[in-house]
DNA sequence: TCCTACATGTAAGGTGTTACATGATTCC
DNA sequence: GGAATCATGTAACACCTTACATGTAGGA
């Protein structure tokens, strides 16, 4: 099993959904875990039906394409927990602005500055997409936000990872404005 | 060019080194920014070396074999700078440990509790290997550590991002063990 | 004697991106 | 009329990992 296929069942064990569903919650801003695009996709909902563990229905829609929704079923959501329950091993670190930050010293300070402050905006924006999904989720979830046993609390416990992780980034952009931007 | 020459340059920028140097500046725990194996690297290096980027020495050692030492010529020195200069997309995350946290609702909070616990270990170590980075780097940078053209404050900075960001995932992986803790 | 480090490569396979392909409806 | 959304797929290519391949020197 693919790391993308346990992405689609912890997607499909919350509620149904068709490939294009799919596609929309692991696209940017929200897709804040994990990413992928619909050729990714269809293929591997394909190979998760093919060895039991969603199924899917044919839905016919008025004015708009039929769809296939799929569902996990009981031996999806068995695979699903089991790779929950086995440890992960740590994030494979791929930043390509820290690749260029490494290189920093090679720019002049003022096209330093215009990098980082490009990247500071960019997780201002982020911030505020998983600030906004934060609000709608606190609404929505009531007093499940807290119980373990929640989807809801699943995903704001992933949700207040990436609001940290955006504060840290942004933290961090701002202490290298004023360490550029400080008169030598 | 690939993301991954220019990674291959950033480090050549700053001295010469052998593929197998590179290999190692690019792995756990150290390759903080961006990591390769050296199947992947030997052939960078010849392709950089076709067009131009870098050139190689063969140099001989005692009691131990051959090797190339790569150095960065000033086009290569060009496209790099280049390249720094030129806006970063926003890194790409894909992280196996907040796709599993998604999922966490799906089994009993002692096994959620070990997964964090076990995450919480593994970033305690590499914040300790950081640390230990950011001493040494201290240590031999002296007044250069602030100066923007050298590269021990690109060093510095980048860094920072990294031990800001271990910290960042230690403090979330606290509080989700207190939340998974605390009396239902 | 076996394992690790040094040192450099190739080959096969899996994962991910970009582009190709089609077709209806709705909004500007 | 053109672009965007809904909806599903395939094909070609780029990138990355794992395994194969070889050889010396030094330490346990």
């Amino acid at each position: 099993m693919t790391t993308l296929g346990y992405a689609l069942l912890g997607l499909l064990a919350r509620e149904p959904a068709s490939g294009y569903d799919l596609k929309r919650q692991l696209q940017a801003p929200i897709g804040f875990f994990w990413r992928a695009r619909h050729s990714q996709i269809y293929p591997e909902l394909a190979r998760l039906e093919a060895i039991g563990l969603v199924t899917y229905q044919v839905v016919a829609q008025h004015d708009l394409p039929d769809k296939k929704v799929y569902t996990i079923t009981a031996e999806g959501r068995g695979a699903l927990r089991d790779w929950v329950a086995t440890p992960a091993e740590a994030p494979v670190v791929r930043d390509e602005v820290l690749l260029k930050t490494f290189s920093l010293w090679l720019v002049e300070p003022a096209a330093a500055v215009a990098l980082v402050r490009d990247q500071e905006r960019r997780h201002v924006e982020q911030l505020q997409v998983y600030e906004g999904l934060h609000q709608q989720l606190v609404q929505r979830a009531g007093a499940a936000l807290t119980h373990w046993d929640s989807p809801y609390f699943a995903s704001y416990i992933t949700l207040q990872k990436g609001i940290g992780a955006e504060r840290q980034y942004l933290e961090w952009c701002r202490w290298v404005v004023l360490l550029l931007e400080q008169p030598a």
